[in-house]
DNA sequence: TGAACATATGAATACTTGTTCATATGTTCA
DNA sequence: TGAACATATGAACAAGTATTCATATGTTCA
């Protein structure tokens, strides 16, 4: 395919390319590692999982935290949910969303101590 | 009053989201989270930040790793150079890129925890 | 039972994003 | 200087995504 851009002086270029192949995780654990901060890409979602980092909490809830619509949020908890971030519970009428896990808090967190320092 | 009764319930309720807004990012930070997890929610640039995270490494390089194009190398790396997590060294013809600090792998490394425990 | 409430879902739409193609910029070396 | 190489960029298009509207499901209580 794009053997034409392969560089003439191979030596130290390509022995760095195939040492770092090897290193590389594999496509599917990139793709999944992809796909779970696909999730956190969003300002609503991000503030969803914070917000259940802090109290679990009933869908209209998250609805005024979030300032979104009702059908808005249900689509973006079914995504959460989908990626098992976060796990629900019954309670009369409401049902109640809370964080899956604790990894979940420990990558906003990374997330957070990157933006904190780039401000 | 006689109504006070009648709201304990929306009460409780209320008092979490009231609680959990005080505690809440503000909207700014909350926008840069999902700003910087955006970037890594693709997997041609999950890959060039691992990559980056064993070696630093020319355009040339990181297109044979990923398997792209070199135009479409080149606008990835744009984005990651836009977003700061990524910087460039020039060496005669070529641009070396690597990753701006050290946060960027703890941030793969967060969301690596959270894939393989999944699996 | 049915009325009121809480949440979920499907379809349509407006918006965003990744890639490609063509071309531009910048560097080296003969 | 010009030819060859390495990288960057703009425009266009296809694919993906978030929201809205309308409606469906499921729960409680009178």
């Amino acid at each position: 395919m794009s053997e034409k851009l392969v560089c003439e002086n191979i030596h130290h270029h390509d022995e760095s390319v195939k040492d770092t192949l090897q290193k590389l995780p594999e496509q599917q654990t990139v793709e999944a590692l992809a796909n779970t901060f696909k999730v956190f890409s969003d300002p609503g979602r991000v503030k969803i999982l914070c917000a259940l980092s802090i109290h679990e909490m009933c869908v209209q809830g998250l609805c005024d935290i979030v300032g979104m619509s009702q059908s808005a949020a249900s689509h973006q908890l079914r995504l959460l949910r989908t990626a098992r971030l976060v796990k629900t519970r019954r309670e009369g009428k409401s049902i109640f969303y809370s964080l899956d896990d604790e990894h979940i808090t420990s990558i906003l967190y990374a997330g957070l101590t990157h933006v904190n320092e780039k401000v």
